[in-house]
DNA sequence: TTGACAACATACTCGATAGTATGTTCAAGT
DNA sequence: ACTTGAACATACTATCGAGTATGTTGTCAA
């Protein structure tokens, strides 16, 4: 009995977390085009076939979607570093291979980053509600644990003599701004396949790390 | 009396100018500070001690307005790189002195700065309503010259041999979002004077130039 | 001085949209 | 069979903000 209302459980669990998802990306799709303030829920409804009352089922506000979508963003990020952070190498390769499966990350999931990005400045600039204004606080929070992970690998490979900057601060910034300028200016085109993808991230690899300083070749 | 008729006209066309630019930078902040659709005319004119009537007494509507702001924010673009560009110098030099000056430039008119960047992506994403479209896509086209210009420094240089890079379309979007970072990530404090500003500016246009290659010093 | 107009301010309208209240369906449990 | 509640859809309300209509003031020309 307590097996079987568990199974139950975890089923409803599993059936509302892929409801939950799928409102997600089409959030994340309409926040990306219009922005998150004009971007209406009747809108995100209506791409993913369904209306309002769906929404709002799951999801006590807009804010609320928006907050559940960044954070989301976050979480692709985190996973798609974190096991290269364990890897035993030297810092400069840890920092090649960190940044190439940030941008690979950004460019597939393109509209949760586009929302991470819009998140970040609307902390900023102290829009949004009071109520959700700690939740985002903490996902700021989350936000800068990640920069952290990028900025303790950029000083490693510093102390190594691989790379060199003046000023970390603006260092980090522009390695972000550089590898993070997908998420703006890519689009995908008909019939790209995984190879160019993977070329382009290279490229955008290969522009951050000879930012640093760093001028060996590419592997 | 045709004198008098002119002056007459040229003082009330400047009493006009003032105004409008006065409405334009109360806008810009607010578009900075919010986003063009969560900023409402009653705000910006608030931040301007004045009114709605006042503006739309200049402008025909909020995306009229908008649009002359990314206008304003083109030309501060231009105007300080285009004396740059006439002077005899090898392409590296020139190219290292125009990076420097947009840095400086965007640094100085940030909230106008940024008004340009959204509507770069308010054209790419069809917001907008159609009769403004036409007018932004003449801006658009004014983007994309500014941008040739940087393409046609870059491919100099390249020919040169002073830089080098793979796929100039990626290239210069790296360059750009190196250059165009401090419009996001920076924020002036008290007390900061033109030198620390400056040091900001040659950090930015070195790693700028970094990206594309360059392997000497900055002077 | 008076008429006219520019440069606003004030006071409204009206549509869009966040949020709510209520209705419907269907699957699971008893 | 019946109840219950999750997962929606439908129908409504309330607010906010773009745009408008009208009022006010100061200035210049004749």
């Amino acid at each position: 009995m307590a097996t079987a209302a568990r199974s139950t459980k975890y089923r409803r669990q599993s059936d509302t977390d892929l409801s939950r998802m799928e409102i997600m990306e089409g959030a994340a799709l309409c926040f990306e085009a219009r922005g998150y303030s004009a971007t209406s829920l009747d809108e995100v409804a209506a791409r993913i076939s369904s209306t309002k009352g769906r929404i709002y089922h799951h999801y006590g506000s807009k804010a609320e979607l928006f907050l559940d979508v960044y954070r989301a963003g976050m979480m692709m990020n985190f996973q798609a570093i974190e096991p290269i952070l364990e890897r035993q190498m030297p810092a400069i390769e840890r920092l090649k291979a960190v940044l190439k499966a940030h941008v690979l990350c950004v460019i597939r999931t393109k509209p949760f980053q586009n929302v991470v990005g819009q998140g970040v400045d609307m902390l900023r600039h102290g829009t949004m509600p009071a109520n959700e204004h700690a939740e985002l606080e903490q996902l700021a929070a989350l936000r800068d644990a990640y920069s952290d992970h990028f900025r303790t690998v950029l000083e490693q490979a510093m102390a190594d003599g691989d790379i060199a900057y003046a000023n970390i601060k603006i260092a980090l910034n522009s390695v972000f701004m550089c590898i993070n300028g997908p998420i703006v200016w890519f689009t995908p085109r008909k019939g790209q396949d995984e190879r160019e993808i993977e070329a382009v991230a290279d490229e955008c690899v290969l522009y951050a790390i000879r930012l640093l300083g760093y001028t060996g070749d590419m592997p």
